[in-house]
DNA sequence: ATTATATTTGACATTACTTGTCAAGTTTAA
DNA sequence: TTAAACTTGACAAGTAATGTCAAATATAAT
């Protein structure tokens, strides 16, 4: 299921698929490979503007990497907890409150 | 609607209603006035121990405390996302699948 | 096997964010 | 109008995130 490959995972395929080197690219973010070896393997996070421009690098979906990118902080977040379901849940329906509240005349 | 009070003004309302001041909960906590006063007005956050803390002193459930708490940490992470609301949706497949794989024999 | 290149690892530095204190200001209510 | 409660904002301390570097390991070509 395309919803369970991590981040990383993706930015690794589509790194080898188009034959670039860590080096390659991690040039252009302006940092180490270390760093990008590690955001590959989900060992640490990128940041925001790291995951724009690996979209931009690796001809991703901008929207949808930063969706995959944003739902894993959340359940970083959330990681440890064992009540860390429902408080989605009630993110959620919080969520929706805002929204409803934001296009009210 | 009892989801979009934030936790700040439960705090507040709790502690008003048990007719203790900032400096008596504030003193239990170990922290400055200034710090609660802040939490309950929504300007800071609380760490987790505060909240659990917090929960004990003015006698409220631990665990819809702790949901109301993190729900509210989830969408800070998300405050500023147009695809905030996506981000989560996908949270909650992820959150799933994980939950799946660990009751597997 | 040997060498060259790519990637990984871990110790440590730097930076940014969080959590806190303090003192002065404002509000509330006797 | 003064005393107590609360709020505000500048700043300090602590913690976590992000980065560099150099050495170790893996990969692959000769």
């Amino acid at each position: 299921m395309e919803n369970n490959k991590s981040t990383g995972k993706i930015l690794r395929e589509k790194r080898e698929e188009k034959g670039l080197l860590l080096r390659h690219v991690s040039a252009e973010l302006d940092i180490d490979t270390a760093i990008l070896s590690k955001i590959e393997r989900s060992e640490r996070k990128a940041t925001k503007e790291q995951i724009l421009k690996l979209a931009e690098i690796l001809d991703l979906d901008k929207d949808n990497l930063l969706v995959q990118y944003l739902s894993e902080r959340i359940l970083y977040e959330i990681k440890d907890e064992k009540l860390g379901s429902k408080a989605l849940k009630m993110a959620e329906k919080k969520m929706k409150y805002i929204n409803s509240q934001k296009n009210q005349d």
